[in-house]
DNA sequence: AGTGTAGAACTACGATTGTAGTACTACGAC
DNA sequence: GTCGTAGTACTACAATCGTAGTTCTACACT
């Protein structure tokens, strides 16, 4: 729901995590941020934690006297809107130039290709049906 | 080159003004930076390319008295990084869900997704003839 | 030669980030 | 009822960022 988008990698981990546990306190967020290999204070865990809220990613509700924190964005209209903004910025609109790169990409095994086609493919027949009222 | 890839926008709108004249004075960057709506102080400008030069991502030589900026990084390299590390980053890894959500923006055109087959075609060969040899 | 001026160098300053220490508070144990 | 302790709140601080003003320097013109 922010506008801003401007994540940094640490905050982009905090969020990672607290979208993988659904809530937490800051002692669990902490725990999972030592799994992705950030090993931080746990004042700072919580320091963090008050910025995002602040930013209105993250909200919290009490258990007692533990804050109980969770994400307010989806996982998956950040990881939208993100990379719609990286499009933008950084390959200037160029849609197919993503493609590319991450085709390229050495991460891509030949399962992931034939999976991409078949998204494609559906993509294709969506359009083709949905193409009078997408039109807006 | 430089390994931390933490760009910030504004920066990254440089590069692309680099890129873009291939090479050019304070000035030309500060042109080029309003023709993208952000519309800088020359200071401002000169600041900034400053601190990329520091940085690595930007070398400068004379001409007379003037300094004209090029960057050293190639655009190319720079999306491929920067990219790499959002999959990682903000999609766990998962490239595929990368494609997908490209897939499902509102900018892809039917063109774009021959196209984008196309490149999968191309890669699926590719694939299975340097199979071998890309092993490494 | 003196001066205007273009441009680089230095300085500034508030905001955010990454990192964490210290202070306070309230629950649970004794 | 006191005290340890878990956990939040407050404070701190250096680094970077976005933004730009002020100073210095040297070329170009008169």
């Amino acid at each position: 729901m922010p506008k801003s988008e401007q994540l940094s990698e640490l905050q982009l981990a905090f969020m990672r995590a607290l979208w993988n546990l659904q809530e937490g306190s800051v002692h669990d967020v902490q725990q999972a941020l030592d799994g992705l290999g950030r090993a931080l204070a746990p004042t700072t865990v919580a320091t963090v934690l008050g910025r995002l809220e602040k930013r209105g990613y993250v909200r919290h509700r009490r258990n007692g006297r533990q804050y109980i924190y969770s994400a307010t964005v989806e996982e998956h209209d950040l990881q939208r809107s993100v990379l719609s903004r990286l499009t933008k910025t950084l390959f200037s609109g160029d849609v197919t130039a993503v493609f590319s790169h991450l085709l390229h990409a050495r991460d891509v095994g030949p399962g992931d290709l034939a999976q991409v086609k078949a998204m494609i493919e559906a993509r294709e027949k969506a359009q083709q049906q949905g193409d009078e009222e997408s039109t807006s």
